[in-house]
DNA sequence: CCCATTTAGCTCCACATGGAACTATATATT
DNA sequence: AATATATAGTTCCATGTGGAGCTAAATGGG
């Protein structure tokens, strides 16, 4: 038995097979990410928001993970102790931290993206490049509709 | 900021976007399975195996799904307590556990499985019938090839 | 036939995770 | 201004998870 056998038998044959990809994907990057640089997933999830944009705070990156605030509180507070981000309260509203990257993060962010990036590139081997952009538009337009089907 | 926003930015485009519509197809499901069920992921897992052939043992699961075998025999010592599966040695070789999902297993099983079948369906809803073949085909080529890019 | 090696499955342990409750600050109501 | 309510972030706790190592059974080489 191969998991492979399943994909012609399962009822939700795109959907199965996007969670497949997912999994082969990810968890191997993520597994040698926490070996080899010590960071954990929802360390990672943090360090792709600051590195996306500055000045965010926790709340911030609650919302739009939608991971709970404990588990994005600890993963701020391991990063800072690393050195791969910064916290500063906010002079306003003084309950706010304000984060961002450090140059040590973001090699460290880096590092994990051109994993990603170098895995993409293989997996999309099997498509031509044509192929590829119709792919892209397509899974963009599913992902974009988040907000329609997710309730 | 939110999180459709880094879709834009991100060197793995296709990649990303395929863990983006995992996370928002499997969490929630998962999340409402284990409160409503008493079911958690390794052991959806094992169902589903259960559910596609008969007589495996939690090794086969091992192997097939790539989840270390102490996950596995967690699972399956639970699905037996609940009686969604059954368990019963093997004569030829009586360290084996012959696995075999119950009818009360199957209705579990198959209640979790329509739910991901009518998330699907939502989710393609914005794409017309012509591309959810393209898009299902794609993505087949992809897992199929799994081992060359897995490496 | 005996011992070494392999394999199926389980247990132990260290750590990750999320819900709920908590603290401190800010905002709204009167 | 005083009190009630909301919000940012943390801590506590119960449970999930995987690596390493264990036991028992099977297999292979002399």
């Amino acid at each position: 038995m191969k998991l492979i056998d399943i994909l012609d038998a399962t009822p939700f044959p795109i959907g199965y097979r996007i969670a497949f990809i997912t999994n082969f994907m990810r968890e191997p990057i993520l597994r040698r990410m926490e070996r080899d640089l010590g960071i954990i997933r929802p360390e990672l999830t943090v360090l792709m928001c600051v590195s996306f944009r500055k000045d965010v705070n926790a709340r911030d990156i609650c919302e739009v993970t939608e991971q709970p605030s404990n588990t994005v509180s600890r993963a701020v507070a391991s990063l800072e102790k690393k050195g791969l981000i910064s916290r500063t309260r906010d002079q306003v509203d003084t309950r706010r931290q304000v984060l961002n990257i450090t140059d040590a993060g973001q090699t460290v962010h880096d590092t994990v993206i051109a994993e990603f990036e170098a895995l993409e590139t293989r997996f999309l081997a099997v498509l031509g490049e044509e192929e590829q952009q119709v792919l892209l538009r397509m899974l963009d337009k599913i992902a974009r509709s988040v907000d329609d089907w997710k309730a």
